[in-house]
RNA sequence: GCGGCUGUGGCGUAAUUGGUAGCCGCGCCAGACUUAGGAUCUGGUACCGAGAGGUGUGUGGGUUCGAGUCCCUUCAGCCGCACCA
């Protein structure tokens, strides 16, 4: 072979893979596992572009790596097949998102294969596949056969829960529930089925009930909390109200201190582990009872939620959210109206209008109650600052030192008592947790701190409110009324949900006429026709009427749901007897190495860790935590490229010249430039209004300005993998996107870089062959390059391990430069370092390894490890520096004392001329590092 | 507002973790070989200065024999959370 010619060897050696089945894996016991694991990817249409690849193309080093180090390594692929731009497109084509997805699915896989991942496609996976999503409804039936256990802090079968119904009622009972339930075992045993099923809803992890949710009317679903930002989707960013619907939901806060406990053994970066806790929002503090004093309600209970005991003697008013259930009851007659008028005036609001408009609104509910430690009467008013959703929905109002109590009082003039000595409240709160207390009774002259303590201990002793602990994390709503998702596998008998028989999996999603919902308003599954359940039938999509029929449930899952246990499922992919075998289970236990986008912070990665631990809870997976290490790779932004149009003219000014002519700039598509050299011809061809455009240029070029953007098809700056693994081949796309930077930065793309990773390639090539012949030759190796071979085997160890993947490119360059000038072609040298390469180019790895005699694959070697040996410098030179300023550089041996070396570097004529006389006050010698003189 | 991350040549970045700032690569400059070069090879390239030398890691201060690295201050950019009581 004359030259390096990648496509013929990168062709050949993906060929060999797959006919060869190496990276087909299975368990083996005699070696250790390690799981490798990519956030697997959405199919979109618009295919891969070159930021996709980059985690991939880190978490596949690391994949070989450990193969090379004798690891069993599991890393699959696969697709989260189900979503709403497939659904959104087939409303808008009429395609089926089926086969769209497919399509987009292939696509992927191909643009995937090329670049050489060694993937297990065996154990493929696609969210969207029957017998994929059967494992999810599976687990969505055992959820709701299970409630959550306070005390044990785990889930229980609610058959179990049942039995204590029936022996003690709720007496004795540490469930998790919806809402305080209290009756006995009689009252229990009097109930109907149908009351029985109903209550035993508020205690099952997935449950119905009615939920304030976040409508999308855009989208015609419901959204969870983490799908929604700053009032609007994530997906098409639409607007979000917020409005009551009977929605299914995951009892994901019951979990809430699990989830915050769990993360404490996991390697995952700080500001990850920071934003789940901040997700999940625990906060201690207190529940108080303040009693209604006259109206309607008088003598009833309020509960309050604080963090803050210690302010109880500032409380001068009590707000309430106006979906909270205490508005009815507090509502006095005379303020009827405007308390009605009120919350409708809420209501029209989205999410995003209350968040975009902070004015202070509320109105008096006419009622008044009693401080439950002043015994003062204060006014009970009703605003929307107030969440329903959080703590009681009901607070304690403290505008001294709280910032929102504090805007709410001035604006409707009522009082502040500071508590704190010393602060001044006079144009703000203080809403700082430090300092004496004031004005505050039995917790006078204590700081903040000591006085939170005393007033919980104070409540709990007096039985005015009790002790707790709130989250912010909320309920999973489960229900999305769209048609591009698992059905659920629930059919309502009497409006009561049941779940399908596990025999009965999975629930096939249904073929719809039409993309949308119904005339009646129902989702699309209600065009479905024959969606009923029988239970006389095997079938449950019937060809003929039955004699008995129960309408199936017509929401589908959230996107979240197939990817909750996917990595569970690549252990044991064809599996139709369980999620996963316990064989499978105990041998990959968990991911060891998980990469993916930081986007995925507060959604997936919250409820695949909920999923899991429920499955845990069940004996079903043996490792707690789903992913021990997680690594965010950064975003690969686009640099985009400009042209400069003349005002009102076809005319393009080059970039330096711009500024002499009044000049609109001009997206320019990225892969027509080529060093910020437009292709003039290539621009005049993108676009039929460019043939005829001219074009003012500088020392006959036209130069092109440039910025960094987000990498997008509308800023014309997307590459595609494709492109750059035909021009340079995939290795030199795996490496030029290592060397753009550390995995977790941000950084842009630049094609113009590449150059260098792929003169690189071509170099280590040259140390092989010179015109068609091959140089290798069995020769000793030198110090010199052992040396350098160990140092580079040492560098590249560390870097992977420590996924500094940018700088073992360099190492790699390094090494190549040393020994093209000691023009080494010698086998011993070159082995070892063809395999380190592996992980990062395995095509031309594979290839030379290959010329050099092996038989097998290259992929099955050993990983060359470093002979300290080789590295031992008998010289140093030593930096020397006066006062701390480097003035020259002395050799010296490596074997001399401290004290030999500051008598030569004493001695030595320069330091004299340095010192011109002077006499140094003190000499720093640190041994094989540095010289330093005070003088 | 709270929390996190990041600031180093024209550009992407490196720095053995407190010890010669700018490795590697792009780009640029010069040269060689070539009919040609968007091929290949060689050398140079932080800034100021002819040079000796001086300056330099966003800003200002501090600790230290010595700071890109540690501490404080401040500015800028990015990301996350945001009426969470």
């Amino acid at each position: 072979m004359m030259e390096y010619n990648f496509r013929e060897i990168e062709q050949k050696w993906q060929d060999a893979w797959k006919k060869n089945g190496t990276y087909t894996t299975n368990i083996d016991p005699t070696k250790p596992k390690y799981y490798v694991l990519d956030m697997f990817p959405y199919p979109s249409g618009a295919g891969l572009h070159v930021g996709h690849p980059l985690g991939y193309i880190a978490s596949d080093i690391f994949s070989r790596y450990k193969r090379l180090q004798g690891y069993n390594v599991l890393h699959p692929m696969g697709y989260d097949a189900y979503g709403l731009p497939a659904e959104q497109y087939a409303i808008q084509t009429g395609q089926h998102p089926a086969v769209t997805t497919k399509i987009n699915i292939a696509r992927y896989r191909e643009q995937l294969e090329k670049i050489g991942f060694c993937y297990d496609w065996n154990r493929e996976i696609r969210t969207c596949d029957p017998s994929y999503y059967k494992w999810t409804q599976w687990a969505f039936v055992k959820m709701f056969e299970h409630y959550f256990d306070k005390k044990l802090q785990k889930a229980k079968s609610i058959s179990s829960l049942v039995e204590k119904f029936k022996t003690n009622g709720t007496n004795g009972i540490s469930a998790v529930c919806s809402e305080e339930l209290v009756f006995t075992a009689d009252e229990w045993n009097a109930k109907t089925e149908h009351e029985q099923q109903e209550l035993l809803l508020h205690y099952r992890i997935a449950y119905l009930a009615d939920l304030n949710v976040n409508w999308c009317p855009e989208l015609g679903t419901v959204l969870a909390n983490d799908e929604v930002t700053e009032g609007v989707s994530v997906r098409g960013g639409f607007p979000v109200e917020q409005r009551v619907m009977r929605q299914w939901s995951l009892r994901v806060s019951a979990y809430a201190q699990r989830l915050l406990d769990g993360l404490e053994s996991l390697d995952w970066t700080d500001s990850l582990k920071e934003t789940q806790k901040n997700w999940i929002g625990r906060s201690e503090g207190a529940e108080l009872n303040f009693h209604l004093s006259f109206g309607e309600g008088r003598g009833e209970l309020l509960t309050v939620f604080t963090t803050r005991a210690d302010t109880i003697y500032g409380v001068t008013f009590m707000v309430l959210a106006p979906e909270s259930d205490y508005v009815k009851l507090c509502t006095a007659p005379e303020q009827t109206a405007h308390v009605a008028a009120y919350i409708a005036s809420t209501k029209n609001r989205t999410e995003r209008e209350r968040i975009a408009d902070r004015r202070v609104t509320g109105v008096f509910s006419g009622s008044y109650a009693i401080n439950p430690v002043s015994g003062t009467e204060i006014p009970i008013w009703i605003s929307d600052y107030v969440l329903a959703g959080y703590g009681t929905g009901a607070i304690m109002a403290v505008p001294a030192h709280d910032s929102r109590d504090y805007a709410f009082a001035t604006h409707f003039k009522l009082p502040i008592i500071p508590l704190i000595e010393g602060c001044d409240v006079s144009q703000e709160s203080f809403d700082a947790k430090e300092g004496i207390l004031i004005n505050s009774g039995f917790l006078n002259g204590l700081t903040v701190k000591q006085a939170i303590a005393k007033a919980k201990e104070y409540i709990s002793e007096n039985a005015i409110g009790r002790v707790k602990v709130n989250y912010r994390l909320r309920d999973a709503i489960f229900s999305r009324q769209r048609y591009w998702g698992e059905p659920f596998p629930v059919y309502y008998k009497e409006g009561l949900p049941y779940m399908l028989d596990e025999s009965r999996l999975p629930l096939e999603l249904p073929e719809v006429d039409k993309f949308l919902p119904t005339e009646k308003g129902e989702p699309p599954l209600g065009r479905a026709r024959n969606w009923y359940y029988s239970e006389d039938k095997q079938s449950t999509l019937l060809s003929e009427e039955p004699s008995e029929k129960y309408p199936l449930e017509l929401n589908t899952m959230p996107g979240f749901a197939g990817s909750s246990a996917y990595y569970l499922r690549y252990m044991d992919p064809k599996n139709d007897q369980a999620l996963v075998s316990p064989e499978a289970n105990q041998y990959w236990r968990n991911v060891d190495l998980y990469i993916g986008g930081t986007e995925h912070a507060t959604g997936h990665l919250i409820y695949s860790r909920f999923w899991n631990k429920f499955l845990f809870d069940l004996g079903i997976v043996c490792e707690e935590e789903p992913f021990k290490k997680l690594i965010n790779q950064g975003m690969i932004q686009g640099r985009s490229n400009f042209v400069y149009r003349m005002k009102d003219t076809n005319t393009f000014v080059s970039y330096n010249l711009k500024n002499q002519y009044e000049t609109t700039p001009i997206h320019c598509d990225v892969n027509i430039v080529s060093n910020d050299l437009l292709d003039i011809e290539k621009f005049k061809a993108w676009r039929p209004e460019f043939a005829t455009a001219k074009f003012i240029l500088e020392d006959g070029k036209y130069l092109c300005g440039w910025a960094v953007e987000k990498m997008s098809k509308s800023l014309y700056n997307v590459v595609n993998p494709d492109d750059i693994v035909a021009k340079y081949g995939a290795d030199t796309l795996r490496l030029y996107e290592m060397f753009l930077g550390p995995l977790e930065q941000s950084k842009p793309w630049d094609t113009n870089g590449i150059d260098g990773v792929h003169r690189f390639l071509k170099k280590l090539w040259s140390l092989f062959f010179k015109n068609g012949n091959l140089l290798v030759n069995d020769d000793e190796p030198t110090a010199d390059e052992l040396k350098t071979l160990h140092k580079t085997i040492k560098k590249i160890t560390f870097d992977i391990e420590n996924f500094s993947y940018n700088t073992s490119v360099s190492a790699f360059m390094i090494c190549v430069n040393e020994l093209f000038t000691y023009k080494c072609n010698k086998k011993a040298i070159l082995e070892p370092l063809v395999i380190l390469l592996t992980p990062f180019a395995p095509h031309i790895a594979e290839e030379l390894y290959y010329v050099l005699g092996n038989e097998g694959t290259v992929c099955d070697a050993q990983f060359p490890l470093c002979n300290e040996a080789y590295l031992v410098e008998n010289s140093v030179k030593y930096p020397i520096s006066f006062n701390g300023k480097v003035r020259f550089t002395l050799e010296l041996s490596a074997n001399m004392t401290k004290e030999e070396v500051e008598q030569t570097v004493l001695s030595d004529e320069q330091t004299l001329k340095q010192l011109a006389g002077a006499l140094p006050k003190k000499v720093i010698v640190v041994l094989g590092k540095i010289v330093n003189i005070v003088c």
